[in-house]
DNA sequence: CTACCTCGAGCTCA
DNA sequence: CTCGAGGTAG
């Protein structure tokens, strides 16, 4: 115990404050005016302030906001933060129910935890005994944004859990931004003459992604949880990651530290100082779900936050585990959106673009429309076929959506408001840029200009790609400037990059000394690159970055894969008669043939592809077995990446398997393996084994 | 497809 | 102050 009076005062008020913060955000119970917590937090950050050798990093205090970052750092998720399936209406809702339910075959009717669908950005806190370490974003799913600067100003966030919290905990939430505090933060704004936020979502993600947290502590940010990621009682792991051990194994230990219910679970959280929305219920079967939806549905304009559907969680933890995961989201969950917000606008014009293959694309520019949180003025009209199916002219009025939250689609036309001022949308006869004539492959349905490079549009298109971050990526070379470029006619083609000089950039707009010899920079660091980048860069038809990466690592050599013949190419995987004749006709163009020897003469270059030796193949001679149901990747990738390391993949058991990895609900061949005393391994330690080999694999720079 | 943040650098005007 | 580039999010 503390014997100094005020370590003793200090500690006392942070109790204080953290108490009524659980009253209130947790427990939903104002019991004190905020004019009391005001106090309370004034006199803790005074106390402190004269006192600092008693702050700790995880006092209330910290909500004000703390030091500025310089930039943010990246943290790998405990285990990753996986996304949901949608349905837009019930009938697909009522699949996804069959399917479940027939895949369970259990004849009950399944009980399902529903919830608001919160309009707000993803987060993982992960708390160490019970204290708040750091907050993530979702990131990819794998790696996230570290925002715990900007995660602790929020209030409804304990710095420290209650009750008998996990010693490890990684909880899952969406922080979002209040209706109130929304507008609040958009009147004061508009006041100070400061920009306004366009919805609560962005004003929220905007906060999160600032790097001065006192800012974000001035814009009042929520959060809900929804889920548990990680939890560890002891050395012993309870939460969802369970891969190795049979049900019983798994029941005992639910039992004991964790409830078998979605449901329970959420209450646990809550019982640990965590905010869970409390709109949340349990209801019994499907029936139940789509009342809820209903439900939910008519007071969405009256609830104090925004929610673009219902998420429906089967409720049984086991049933979540028998159902198990496709691709990046679980079988057992379902997003259940409202309807797509749509808009009526007007079409005022249509231009067509050329793109870097040649491919005409219609896209509507509309009259600026406000749907579905953001300002729509752009639409592709995709091709042709989707013109005429539209019946579309410019001028008519419009339907737009935007469903799944992002792509804006023109949904049909309103004819009863079509009047005298309209006119049709000619598609052109010619490329509307070089005048060369169009084409279309039979049952394609895009014309694409013939021009090849001759045509300005695709030239400055390959060169775009070119120098784009996953092919040859010079930094600080964006799509404005090779604009530039090329209408000064500064290069012609992507090998006129590297005889770029500084004299010729310097007199370019916005474009003096410092800017040029960056630039140049950015250039010559680029010539050093990879066969498969390179491969990439050229912007072959078809030939994206997996097929280039296929390319490089199966003919390991430039002059090969220009050489191929349509057979040798066809042998590689993913490459078929289409893309290998793509293949071949670009290396028979003799322009591309000068450009390429260009290149390799201004010193663009790669290091050498050693084909595999046995050294490199850590797993030769081993048989490795998968088996129950994994989470993380589909088992055919699992496969060939443990091939890839030399190991024989078999479909079963005997006294020559080396390794066993084991999924979920994994059976007899894990009691076999069990009875043998054969090595059994979980997903997740198998990806470490292979990510450990990929760094170790000799180094082939320079 | 849009919105937002951050950064470096150029431009502008005092 | 403004612009472009780069990155993030849904």
């Amino acid at each position: 115990m503390p014997s100094n009076p005020i370590e003793i005062q200090i500690k006392s008020l942070r109790k204080k404050i953290e108490e009524l913060n659980y009253q209130y955000y947790v427990l939903d119970d104002p019991s004190y005016p905020d004019s009391h917590y005001d106090k309370l937090i004034n006199e803790l950050v005074l106390l402190e302030q004269n006192n600092p050798e008693f702050i700790t990093n995880n006092s209330p205090s910290q909500r004000v906001g703390g030091q500025a970052l310089s930039s943010f750092s990246r943290i790998t998720h405990l285990t990753p933060m996986l996304s949901l399936d949608n349905v837009f209406d019930s009938d697909s809702f009522n699949k996804f129910y069959e399917r479940i339910s027939s895949k369970l075959g259990n004849g009950h009717s399944l009980k399902f935890t529903c919830e608001p669908k919160l309009d707000g950005l993803a987060i993982s806190c992960v708390y160490k005994n019970g204290n708040l370490i750091h907050a993530a974003t979702r990131g990819d799913g794998r790696i996230g944004e570290d925002v715990t600067h900007n995660i602790k100003t929020i209030s409804s966030i304990p710095l420290k859990l209650r009750g008998d919290f996990p010693d490890l905990l990684d909880v899952r939430g969406e922080v979002f931004m209040p209706k109130a505090s929304f507008e609040k933060l958009n009147k004061n704004a508009i006041e100070n003459g400061d920009k306004v936020f366009v919805n609560p979502r962005n004003a929220a993600a905007g906060s999160l992604r600032q790097l001065d947290p006192k800012i974000t502590a001035q814009r009042k940010l929520s959060v809900y949880f929804y889920a548990l990621g990680v939890a560890e009682f002891g050395n012993e792991q309870a939460g969802s990651n369970i891969a190795q051990e049979g049900y019983e194994n798994i029941q005992e230990k639910l039992d004991h530290y964790l409830a078998n219910s979605h449901f329970e679970r959420l209450k646990q959280i809550q019982s640990w100082g965590l905010p869970i929305c409390n709109e949340v219920e349990l209801r019994s079967d499907d029936i139940a779900c789509l009342e809820y939806f209903k439900e939910i549905g008519d007071k969405r304009e009256q609830l104090p936050y925004e929610i673009d559907g219902i998420v429906y969680k089967i409720d049984s933890i086991l049933e979540q585990k028998k159902l198990g995961f496709v691709a990046k989201a679980p079988r057992w969950a379902i997003a259940h959106k409202f309807p797509a917000q749509e808009e009526i606008t007007i079409l005022k014009d249509v231009d067509f673009q050329v793109g870097r293959t040649g491919a005409i694309t219609p896209v509507a520019r509309l009259e600026p429309v406000f749907v579905g949180g953001v300002m729509v003025s752009n639409a592709t009209l995709h091709n042709k076929d989707e013109i005429d199916r539209l019946d579309i002219r410019v001028g008519d009025y419009i339907v737009v959506r935007r469903a799944g939250d992002v792509i804006p689609k023109i949904v049909n036309v309103v004819l009863d408001k079509r009047n005298n001022n309209t006119s049709p949308i000619i598609f052109p006869k010619k490329c509307p840029i070089c005048q060369s004539d169009l084409e279309k492959e039979t049952d394609q349905a895009i014309y694409r200009c013939t021009g090849g490079l001759i045509c300005s549009a695709q030239k400055t298109q390959s060169i775009i790609h070119f120098v784009s971050r996953k092919a040859m990526n010079i930094d600080g070379l964006g799509d404005k400037l090779v604009e530039v470029l090329c209408e000064n006619n500064l290069i012609d083609n992507v090998a006129d990059i590297y005889q770029l000089s500084k004299e010729n950039l310097i007199d370019l707009e916005r474009m003096a000394e410092k800017s040029a010899n960056n630039l140049l920079l950015a250039i010559e660091k680029s010539k050093q690159t990879s066969l498969a980048k390179v491969i990439y860069a050229l912007g072959i038809r078809e030939v994206g970055e997996v097929t280039a990466m296929n390319l490089a690592n199966n003919l390991l050599d430039f002059k090969n894969i220009a050489n191929s013949s349509l057979e040798d190419l066809e042998k590689i995987e993913d490459i078929g008669p289409i893309v290998a004749k793509h293949i071949v006709a670009f290396f028979k163009n003799k322009n591309n043939l000068q450009v390429i020897n260009s290149l390799i003469d201004f010193g663009i270059y790669w290091p050498k592809i050693q084909p595999k030796d046995e050294s490199e193949l850590p797993l030769l001679n081993q048989t490795w077995v998968l088996t129950g149901s994994l989470s993380q990747l589909k088992r055919a990738d699992a496969k060939t990446l443990l091939q890839l390391l030399g190991a024989k993949v078999s479909g079963s058991v005997s006294k020559n398997t080396n390794c066993v990895v084991a999924g979920e609900s994994a059976g007899s061949k894990l009691t076999k393996a069990n009875d043998l005393g054969i090595k059994v391994i979980t997903e997740d330690e198998m990806l470490m084994i292979i990510e450990s080999f990929k760094n170790v694999k000799p180094s082939v720079e320079q």
